[in-house]
This record gives structure tokens, C-alpha cells and sequence, in this order.
RNA sequence: GGUCCCGUAGCUCAAUGGAUAGAGCAACUGCCUUCUAAGCAGUAGGUUACUGGUUCGACCCCAGUCGGGAUCACCA
């Protein structure tokens, strides 16, 4: 609450604090004041809660109330004028109604802060610093397309990506692409037995879905040789070791360590169709990367980093020559880091990974965003990578994030039990056309366009759903009533913006009737006026914004931008119904409204951008 | 079994230890001759899984119980 923190501590803690020291309240069991914002059904901003001060001091909250009563007429603006307009006590809760002037001053500050770009624009404070950010997100496998797990991910990773952005921190957006091993190996082996030779563009098929075919093609060969060998006898376990295609899939694993040219061929060919596909698929998301790592680069680097360790004495080789860390002097147990014929694992890798990006690029702080199935994981990362010395261990993070259930419970890729990203994005899209076909003003609309403006608003819906929920929580997606365009949603928002920019051109397109004040010249309007609630409530939720995305970065979580693009909609939909704007005759009050007006669509334009989703024009 | 996470309205989700636990969807009632009705206003819906404890004050912190999930591979 950066915001409110200025408000409290320069012009009522402070004074607060000294007030109770003369009145010789304060002690040593007195509490802290604890401030909050008022809520909406009282009276008044600014809530002072006053239970803990009138403990430490001895009396009732009140009497305390009443012993204070003196003391708000003393704070003033730097102008003289008073700062509190109103005092109203409700139990033990002091409600103060900040000045109209308060809230004007207020509100040209937010302007200058926000009305150019927020690209790097909002971290103002000159004691924040800026810090070097290394944010991994996606790292996909390159054997099936992209599905609804990925996009969470995916819209987790590119948000916080603009969030710290914005804030002013340097980040590089990084993956970990994992090209290889015994699951590529599979679908590869299933084109070349069943495949004939067919491409994706002879088959007329996005590529990343064309290798998913043959992996699934993989899996039901598998499960029938299983089966066959099941019903002659053999068990389960010994049936799925033994099955003769997973032999050749392990085989071929072994070609592609050796380098054998042609798997190394048929590899390269098929992850390329692959990464065409991807591109699309995160094209249309709105996601990209700075940098990406490839497994089959980094799988061996982590193995130069155990020799060390060995050397530094802080892992042990055991009797077979696989390589241990013991982590139980940190709550962890043993954990195995190089196997016994020298070969390394998935998180030898990451180690690997991981000093290769500091190399890289010197980062203050790193942040994996990885779903929470792998939370031990992490944890047993970054302790081992803090014995091996490295100071930023400490500086790197599991942005955890929980799984997305079906209404019929877990995806599961293995049962075609997914939900595709591609698909899904196809899915939104219609769903807002067929919302827009419903619309006369967009009637006028060249196809192009309209299939644009559909992608933007069922993106919307899609992105605003899956980021308002808190990422560390599980979360259910039902496809049938998931995305909404009513309601508490992204179209939502986007709706409020889009009537501003059309009331705005309006304004353009007059100005000689409505002259838009420079935003720079101090306000005319009679400090005399009562504002009306949906005025004030607007203003109220702009000095939200920058505090909302500061919550956003400090908790990697999103939705705190979610929430707030939802509430200034919210309050600007009232606003929009119960004040006119350009149909206000009183001249100063109708500039004063163009004013909300145009502040509430840059908040909502940029508020909507840190969330990835656009803000069109009309709607 | 050990460790960790979760349990809030019919559904999907909110709530820095503070006020009468809030939104949206679904249901029901009003509001388009007026700047975009993807909107606004309203009704109804709760023993915050359960039992104790700490606190002036607990959905939130602590202990336990029940229910669900994740993880504990020489997999990734």
C-alpha cells in the first residue's frame, strides 16, 4: 500500500504518533496505529483502527475517539487547507473522510504517473531499486502441443513479466526447452514405423499436433503389447518393462546419445515441426521469450558442477559411483544427482541450467514458474545449489502454481483427457463472435477485423479467468460456462473501456464544444462542490493502482491486477450511469468528468495490458 | 507411512489478525426515445469441513480430527 503509506506517514501517522507522545499515551504496551481503507458502506476513506491504540493507552476506544477530536482540524495540505473533511466513529473503527482537495491533488499525481506508458514507468519511488530478473516460464516438452496447464502457465509467466516491467526491474524471459529424451524418442519412433513418411504440410496439419499424433500412436502400441503379454501371463510391471517397443525407444535414446546421424537427423527434423507449431500457438497467446535453453545443450553442463561439489567435499559418491547430496541438515533427505554409469538427471540439468544463466547474464533474482507438483523439487534445487556456494541461490524462487482440474477431475494427457491450447483459443474466439453478432454497431465491420476484435475478446475472457484466481491455488476450468463475457470478467473491463473511447472520439470530434483541459493546469473546479459518491469512488480506485501492482509483484500474483481493473470498471460503470458526462451542461463539472473519464480508460487500458489482454476501441 | 498444500453461497472465485465474510455465474424483480444494456439497481442464497486454544478481535495464527490433492525414482 505504497500509496497510502505516503498519505499515512507524512501526513497523519506521524503526527499521529507525536500527538500521543504529548498527550502522554504512549508507553510501552501501546500498539501500533493500524490504518485501512474505510469500506464502502460508511462514511469516509480512511479507517483508524482503535482497539490496539486504546489498549496501550488505558482507555476506551471512545474516549480515545473523543481525546482525538482536537487533533484532525490540526492537519493541513501545503496549501493550508484542511485535510479531513469528516470524523465518524463506528465501534471501535475512526472512519476519517479525506478532503476534496485531498483527492484532487491526489488524482493529478496518478495522471502524471500513468497518462504516457507504464512500460518501466510506475517504479517512482527513488528507494525501490531495480533488479535484474531471470523469469522462466512454458519449457514445454516437444512431443505433443501446447494444452490448458501450459496456458496457465504461460499467462502466469508473461503477466509477472509485465508487472516487473512496469515497476522498472530488467527481465529476461527464459525457457528450458526439453528436446530430449526417452518421451521424444518415443513419438519419433512411432513416425517412423507408422508415420509413411507424412509431413505436417503434406498432411495439412500444425506441427506440434502432428507429432503429438504419433505420441499418442506410441502409447497405444505400447498399452497393447502390454495387454498381449498380460494375457500370456506375464504381470503388469514385468509387461510394461519388457514391451517390445519401449525396448526400441530406449535403443533409439541410446542412438541419439551416440550421435547417430540419422535418429539425430529425424530428431531435428521432427522438433522443428514442432517449434512451428509452437510459435503459432504462442503467437496467438501473446507470449514470447528473450532467450531460450535447450536441454540437449545444458543436459550435461550440471555434471561439471558435481565434480566440484565432490571436490568441495559437499556431495558423496556411494559404492556403485552414483553421486549423492545430503540435505537432511535442512529438513530435505538424500538426493541423487548423478547416476551410477555417469549419466545425468533432470535435476543435474537444472543445476547446470542455472549457473549457465548467472554466467549469462548476472541476475539479482531468478523465478522459476513451475506447476507445484515439483514444489520438493525446487527446494531440493536451490539447497543444493546454496552447498555448492552459490551466493544467489538464495535469490532464486518457485513461482508455484497449482494444476487445472476439469470438472471431471485431473487432465490427464495419457487418456486424451486435455484440454488443448489451440483449441481453446479457437473456441473463444467464436463464442465472442457470436457475442458481437448480436451487436448492431459492429455490424459495419470488415472480416478481418472482426475475427481480430473476437481473438481479443475471447482471449480476455480466457486470460482474465485463469489470472484472477490466486496462482498457489488449484483451480477448476469448465469449458462449457468457464468463459463468460458478463460479469466478472476480462470482456468486462475491456466493455468499460471501450464506452470511454467512444464518448472520448466524441470529445475530438467537438473541441470546440468540449475543450479538453491540459492535464498539467491545476483544476478550476469550486473546491465548494460536493462531489457525488460515483465521482469520488472513482478517484478512490485510481490511488489503487500502483499499490494493487506492487501487491502484484511483491506476491507474484496477478489477480491482484485482476481485481483491481475489475473494481475500477465496476466503479466507472456507476459513474457512467448516474453522472453524464458530455451531456453535463455546467462546463467545469463536464471537464471535470472528460477527466475521469480519460484517467479511468489509461488505468484500465494499462491495468489490462500488465494482464496481457488488449483494450479495444469498440466493442 | 513422512513432508507439504488445500477445504468459504448450488457453481467458480475474493477477503495485509479488524467492522454486518464479499463478487460473478445460475435463480428471481426492476431499468434502453437519454454519452455502447457485454451495463445499472435490487431480492434470495453462509455454523468459513469439525473440535479446542491464543487474542480486545480469528476464514486468517496454534493443536488435534475428518475429507481432498501433491510429493517422497539411478523418471521428467
Amino acid at each position: 500500500m505504497i500509496e497510502w503509506n505516503e498519505v499515512l506517514v507524512q501526513r497523519l501517522d506521524a503526527p499521529l504518533r507525536t500527538w500521543f507522545v504529548e498527550q502522554s499515551l504512549w508507553s510501552d504496551r501501546m500498539v501500533e496505529p493500524s490504518w485501512q481503507e474505510t469500506r464502502k458502506e460508511f462514511e469516509g476513506e480512511l479507517t483508524l483502527v482503535l482497539f490496539g491504540p486504546a489498549k496501550g493507552a488505558g482507555v476506551k476506544p471512545e474516549l480515545l475517539a473523543a481525546m482525538l477530536e482536537p487533533f484532525w482540524p490540526t492537519l493541513t495540505l501545503e496549501n493550508g487547507s484542511p485535510l479531513i473533511r469528516s470524523v465518524r466513529l463506528v465501534g471501535g473503527f475512526l472512519n476519517l473522510g479525506l478532503s476534496y482537495e485531498y483527492w484532487r491533488q491526489r488524482w493529478s499525481l496518478g495522471y502524471d504517473l500513468t497518462h504516457v506508458s507504464i512500460h518501466g514507468n510506475l517504479n517512482h519511488e527513488a528507494t525501490r531499486e531495480r533488479s535484474k530478473i531471470v523469469l522462466e516460464y512454458s519449457s514445454p516438452n516437444t512431443n505433443k502441443p501446447l494444452h490448458l496447464g501450459h496456458v496457465r502457465n504461460n499467462l502466469l509467466g508473461d503477466s509477472m513479466y509485465r508487472i516487473l516491467r512496469s515497476l522498472g526491474h530488467e527481465v529476461m524471459r527464459v525457457q528450458v526447452v526439453n528436446d530430449r529424451g526417452i518421451h521424444i524418442c518415443k513419438s519419433m519412433l512411432a513416425w517412423q514405423k507408422f508415420g509413411n513418411g507424412a509431413e505436417p504440410n503434406t498432411s495439412n496439419v500444425k506441427g506440434d499436433h502432428f507429432v503429438g499424433h504419433f505420441y499418442v500412436l506410441y502409447e497405444k502400441t505400447f498399452q497393447a503389447q502390454v495387454e498381449e503379454a498380460v494375457a500370456a501371463g506375464l504381470t503388469r510391471e514385468e509387461a510394461e518393462a519388457s514391451a517390445p517397443i519401449l525396448q526400441e525407444a530406449r535403443t533409439m535414446l541410446q542412438q541419439w546419445e551416440h550421435s547417430d546421424e540419422s535418429v539425430v537427423n529425424l530428431w531435428k527434423k521432427m522438433n522443428a515441426w514442432v517449434y512451428e507449431g509452437f510459435d503459432i500457438t504462442y503467437e496467438r497467446l501473446g507470449i514470447g521469450f528473450d532467450r531460450n535453453y535447450y536441454e540437449s545443450q545444458t543436459y550435461l553442463l550440471g555434471k561439471n558442477l558435481v565434480e566440484q561439489g565432490l571436490v568441495q567435499g559437499v556431495f558423496r559418491k556411494d559404492e556403485k559411483g552414483a553421486v549423492w547430496v545430503d540435505l537432511q541438515d535442512r529438513g530435505l533427505d538424500s538426493k541423487i544427482l548423478l547416476r551410477s554409469d555417469g549419466t545425468s538427471l533432470y535435476i543435474t540439468q537444472d543445476l547446470g541450467t542455472a549457473d549457465q544463466r548467472q554466467k549469462d547474464w548476472p541476475f539479482d533474482q531468478m523465478i522459476y514458474t513451475v506447476a507445484d507438483e515439483q514444489n520438493y523439487h525446487f527446494k531440493v534445487l536451490f539447497a543444493t545449489l546454496e552447498k555448492l556456494g552459490f551466493a544467489w541461490a538464495s535469490r532464486c524462487y518457485h513461482l508455484s502454481y497449482g494444476m487445472v482440474d476439469l470438472p471431471s477431475g485431473r487432465m490427464k494427457s495419457r487418456e486424451g483427457k486435455v484440454v488443448d491450447a489451440d483449441d481453446l483459443m479457437d473456441e473463444v474466439q467464436v463464442l465472442a463472435e457470436a457475442k458481437m453478432g448480436e451487436s448492431e454497431k459492429l455490424q459495419s465491420m470488415g472480416m478481418d477485423e472482426r475475427k481480430e476484435l473476437a481473438l481479443q475478446i475471447g482471449l480476455a475472457a480466457l486470460k482474465f479467468f485463469i489470472l484472477k484466481v490466486d496462482p498457489g491455488k488449484r483451480m477448476t476450468f469448465n469449458p462449457e460456462d468457464s468463459i463468460d463475457m458478463q460479469g466478472h470478467t476480462g470482456p468486462f473491463v475491456q466493455y468499460a473501456h471501450a464506452r470511454i473511447a467512444s464518448m472520448l472520439d466524441r470529445v475530438e470530434g467537438q473541441e470546440k464544444v468540449f475543450q479538453v483541459k491540459d492535464e498539467s493546469e491545476p483544476w478550476t473546479l469550486d473546491p465548494n462542490r460536493s462531489w457525488l459518491s460515483a465521482e469520488l469512488d472513482l478517484i478512490r480506485q485510481f490511488s489503487q493502482f500502483i499499490p494493487a501492482v506492487n501487491l502484484a509483484a511483491e506476491n507474484h500474483n496477478p489477480a491482484h491486477v485482476a481485481d483491481f481493473a475489475y473494481s475500477l470498471a465496476t466503479a466507472f460503470n456507476r459513474f457512467y450511469h448516474d453522472c453524464p458526462v458530455l451531456q453535463e451542461s455546467n462546463a467545469e463539472t463536464r471537464y471535470f468528468r472528460i477527466g475521469l473519464c480519460k484517467q479511468t480508460r489509461f488505468l484500465l487500458r494499462d491495468s489490462l495490458d500488465l494482464l496481457g489482454i488488449k483494450a479495444p476501441e469498440r466493442m
